[in-house]
RNA sequence: GCGCCCGUAGCUCAACGGAUAGAGUACUUGGCUUCGAACCAAGGGGUUGUAGGUUCGAGUCCUGCCGGGCGCACCA
């Protein structure tokens, strides 16, 4: 609608350009005409109206003119309002032609949505979608749009059920890497924060018509790992290692472990070099514990991605990565900023206010950065992608610039991206850090999470859906720059968030059922001009919303809108709900028509919440 | 030292340069014989850290200051 908006504005535009003797000028771009051109000129953007007074939406865009037009914004709007009288809803015309169109058939089963339009969705009129448009001081114009258009929301969303909001498809390919674990760590509760984030970027980039590939990559090598085996060798060398019950927690102790003591003892610096060089041999001991210690890493994160609902299309692996980035390095090194430097190979960016990036370490081993390169040209090679999307932590933002500046500098001038988030911390405490020991584990917070729900809701069989449901929703309704200081008592509140919101999903699938059960509805039309209450008027602008959503995140990348977003409809749906009842069986047309608003809320909020990973049970 | 981010209601957070700065939570009051009260309705609560500037218009952009966080050569 937004973007309708833009479009006969800019029309608008044009004729009152011609007629209405203006002065010459450039008519603006609107805002989806896509990236903001060259040209920094006022761009026409129309907005939801801040309050119901203004209208459903609003447009500053005389204001905007008014120096370059030399008419007061009051005269311009008046001029622009006047020339769209076209797209007002003119009441009492074709009035009964049009209301077949909203006639929908509804299927046996309710209960799977399965509904077909009756006449197609109707478009010889649609443009006709404004009650009303205003012109408001100092300069605003506000557009009201007409029940008609309203109602036939309703009838969208049942003609193209899961498929609403679903945005054109050929757009660009992508892939999405994120979660990135390292092996030998344990999973905290930071690196939930990533999965949620890059999870629900992947569910939002599909359906905004994207071909998305999500890709993991294991860190599954590096100076952790020999740390990691040094502490299970100096002070667990006794215990039975197959026989320890959480390994996942081990392995993160002995690492943590291990950091602490060769920080504080030279001696066991010296006893863990040695230990590194050994196993960097191929030391046959080691080796096979390092094999069996990062398949349980594996094993772990397997676990906690099936129990979060997250897949990869593809994993990468640091290790493999490090081979060719040593294969790479001849190549890097007739880059002009690639460099010998003190013994180590770096990227010397300072021209570019990038600093400098070693790629070597002086004893001749790999850096992270090596190993991103090759992994950044293998995505688009290997995958023929258009752009490369990262999800990780703001601390990197830096070191991506450096690698990014990198791969144009060897002439790989792609877009790639990175989608960087605050990192979480512990409240009332430091960065939370694996090196530090000082982490809450994911799985425990998972845990815990779902006892709570089974004491507040003794009997609940969706425990598990409640509880990381609530879990992901306050991860993701903070803003990507925004830290979280990570309160559990705060997390595992149950209030007023997740749970909220699958509560008025629960809701519209408990009145669905009970319509199922008292009601034969096989093949009956519904009359959607029935729909007439304040209430449902305020859910259905709420449901319109929707499409717009996906495409702005999906450009964006703003996943914290989706929980906002969830949370205001189940709230407009709640309030429906108290002020409209909807099985009244001395009025049947009336039900029929309100069953179909319930049924659309229920697949809009069923939709957004699978984009961000939640899940939608039926009963709580 | 250089660079980036943040400072908004008691607390946790929203708000393309736009209208009376909004939600949740907490607090006060009212609402279950009716489709699920994990809910709804109403109320109080703010000099958007601070001082200037830019303009029709600033929480948002620019500058200074105060406060907090992060990153800057061998971690990832």
């Amino acid at each position: 609608m937004k973007e309708i908006i833009e479009k006969i504005l800019k029309e608008a535009l044009l004729k009152a350009k011609n007629s209405e003797n203006w002065p010459d000028f450039e008519i603006p771009a609107s805002a989806s005409d896509g990236p903001a051109s060259a040209t920094d000129g006022p761009e026409i953007v129309v907005d939801y109206a801040k309050s119901e007074q203004f209208g459903d939406y609003s447009s500053n865009i005389a204001m905007t003119l008014a120096k370059k037009v030399g008419k007061s914004p009051m005269e311009i709007a008046g001029q622009i309002v006047k020339l769209l009288d076209c797209y007002i809803d003119k009441k009492n015309t074709c009035h009964s032609e049009r209301s077949e169109e909203s006639l929908v058939n509804m299927d046996s089963n309710i209960n799977s949505g399965i509904l077909t339009s009756h006449s197609g969705a109707p478009q010889d009129d649609s443009q006709r979608c404004f009650e009303k448009i205003e012109v408001a001081q100092p300069g605003y114009i506000n557009f009201y749009l007409s029940n008609k258009y309203l109602q036939n929301v309703v009838g969208k969303i049942l003609a193209e059920k899961e498929l609403f909001g679903n945005l054109s498809k050929n757009k660009e390919k992508v892939i999405v890497e994120y979660s990135q674990p390292n092996t030998h760590k344990e999973f905290h509760i930071g690196h939930l924060r990533n999965v949620f984030i890059g999870n629900s970027l992947v569910n939002i980039l599909r359906k905004g018509g994207y071909g998305v590939t999500s890709a993991n990559y294991i860190g599954d090598t590096g100076t952790h790992i020999a740390k990691c085996l040094w502490g299970i060798s100096k002070f667990h060398s006794e215990e039975n290692l197959d026989q320890i019950n959480n390994k996942a927690e081990f392995l993160g102790k002995s690492y943590a472990e291990a950091v602490k003591a060769i920080s504080e003892n030279p001696d066991f610096e010296n006893e863990f070099k040695l230990l590194q060089k050994k196993f960097e041999s191929g030391d046959e001991v080691l080796v096979s514990l390092w094999e069996k210690t990062k398949q349980w890493s594996l094993d772990e994160f397997e676990k906690i991605y099936e129990e979060l609902g997250v897949n990869f299309d593809v994993y990468f692996w640091e290790s493999v990565e490090e081979l060719e980035g040593k294969a790479l390095l001849p190549e890097l090194l007739k880059v002009d900023c690639i460099q010998e430097s003190q013994g180590a190979i770096v990227a010397n960016l300072e021209e570019y206010g990038l600093g400098v990036l070693v790629l070597v370490r002086k004893d001749g081993s790999a850096l992270y950065g090596l190993k991103d390169i090759p992994l950044a040209i293998k995505k688009f090679k290997e995958y023929d992608i258009d752009k490369s999307i990262v999800v990780v932590d703001i601390r990197q933002g830096l070191y991506f610039k450096q690698i990014f500046k990198i791969l144009q500098l060897m002439g790989f001038d792609k877009d790639m991206q990175h989608v960087g988030y605050e990192f979480v911390s512990l409240k009332g405490s430091e960065s939370m850090s694996s090196r530090k020991g000082n982490i809450i584990p994911a799985r425990f917070l998972m845990d815990e999470i779902i006892k709570k729900v089974e004491d507040k809701f003794p009997g609940t069989k969706a425990a598990k859906e409640i509880g990381l449901g609530a879990l992901k929703f306050y991860m993701l309704k903070y803003s990507s720059q925004s830290k979280i200081e990570f309160d559990i008592n705060e997390a595992v509140k149950l209030e007023g968030s997740g749970p909220y919101v699958q509560y008025a999903h629960a809701r519209t699938c408990s009145i669905l059922g009970k319509a199922k059960e008292n009601f034969n509805f096989q093949l009956l039309n519904s009359n959607l001009d029935l729909l007439i209450h304040e209430k449902e008027f305020s859910l259905i602008k709420e449901l319109d919303k929707f499409p717009e959503l996906i495409a702005e995140v999906a450009n964006t990348h703003e996943v914290h809108k989706f929980p906002h977003y969830a949370m205001k409809l189940a709230d407009k749906f709640h309030s429906f709900y108290d002020a409209c009842r909807v099985i009244d069986e001395g009025n049947i047309e009336l039900t029929k028509a309100r069953l179909m608003l319930v049924l659309s809320t229920r697949i809009v909020l069923g939709e957004t919440l699978r984009l961000i990973g939640v899940s939608a049970p039926e009963k709580m």
